[in-house]
DNA sequence: ACCTGAACACCGTTCAAGT
DNA sequence: ACCTGAACACCGTTCAAGT
């Protein structure tokens, strides 16, 4: 019948050879699924049908993997270049909200953020990318410097809160809880004690998360344009 | 001798009753000491002289107390009251820098702030006197809404990033280290794949924290003065 | 009702031993 | 050099059993 030898033999997918990549790509699928939290070295192994121990070969810890997490998911936002049109200021926007909007569909991503400066080559792309906008802008160097933190530090801090969207768990979409809850909160509040809470309503819990950012977007460019330096 | 009977006998200080206060100001002395990673149910449990099982009478889970540490902390701020005198700008700056200056305090709290929506009565204390200076401010109402959340997210983020610079631990201060690595990397890149950073040298790592979040906050009130919320 | 010892189901990391 | 089983030193939370 047939021939005996080197047959390749029924296998469950083949075992990806052990390497930075691989272990990044195992850490993503993790990551994508169920957030950073679930990104632990154990699991990441266990994806690479593996130990914890031999991870360790090729990042020096849990740490290390998050950086190179970060740097891998920095390298997906789209990069406008010139032939994209439209002046900095449309260009920037467009970037900071692709940012943002990636950033809210990792959860766990944006809080790792704020833990690491990133220095990854994609991480310098995007700044470099940002710097170059901000540069068109004619503000004065200084505030380039500045700016290009406070956007970074805005789109961290926005993405932050556009996770809850992405929630998916066993229970699902915990969105109307946080949404329901805080407009409850505010709701049911003694009017005596909190007039301006309670007379704000309903502006305090108006409006989309996209119209939310779009503004906050243009009151930092527009103060930033209108704030000197010193 | 002595008479003997209910003596006090020599103890170490005493074991005081279990609360959620004494829970609370337990994790609180460990926060201050060494950040919130260091408050695990099993060390404040040590420190009250009990087992980690015990705590649940009184806190439902880790989060809760976490919780808990924060509209404490959140107590902890100065409101400025109208007898401070000073228009609305002066004042809301002043209680901005305040917060972003207690949340720098404490290793791991103004991370801990982005996964709670804060809603003890300190925090709500807090929503309420913002408010009252915004409404002074002349903006509309829509604005007073949207300027509060973007606010409170700034000082947030702002305070992350002052955490650093609180840094104990085993080895002493890591300030440099992060410092001088930021400027380091920024320094050593090729300025021909990288013209915008390092043209920018050496603005991007010019001015003190403190000087920056002057700036920020001029950023946020003149740009949120300056938009239209429609 | 309040408290707790012991257990369960996890972590990150190290290290001696294998190939 | 690369890989790994087993161990170490931790976690949060639960639960049956005590008072």
């Amino acid at each position: 019948m047939a021939v005996t030898g080197p047959v390749s033999r029924r296998e469950r997918p083949a075992k990806p050879a052990l390497s930075q990549e691989s272990i990044v790509d195992a850490a993503l699928a993790l990551m994508a699924a169920d957030g950073l939290d679930s990104v632990t070295m154990r699991r990441v192994a266990q994806a690479l049908d593996t130990g914890p121990a031999s991870l360790y070969v090729y990042v020096r810890n849990r740490d290390e993997l998050v950086v190179l997490i970060i740097d891998r998911l920095a390298g997906e936002i789209r990069l406008p270049t010139p032939a994209d049109g439209g002046d900095w200021r449309e260009r920037l926007i467009t970037l900071l909200t692709d940012a943002i909007s990636l950033l809210g569909r990792y959860r766990g991503l944006a809080v790792a953020m704020f833990a690491t400066v990133p220095t990854g080559p994609n991480a310098l792309a995007l700044t470099e990318t940002l710097l170059g906008l901000l540069a068109e802008s004619g503000m004065s160097r200084q505030a380039q410097a500045w700016a290009v933190d406070l956007l970074a530090l805005y789109i961290t801090a926005a993405g932050t809160e556009r996770v809850i969207n992405a929630e998916r768990g066993p229970e699902p979409l915990r969105e109307h809880e946080v949404y329901a809850g805080a407009a409850e909160t505010f709701a049911g509040l003694p009017p005596d004690r909190y007039p301006h809470i309670s007379g704000l309503h309903p502006e305090l819990t108006l409006g989309e998360p996209e119209e939310r950012t779009q503004w906050a977007l243009n009151v930092l460019l527009n103060g930033i344009l209108a704030t000197a330096t010193n």
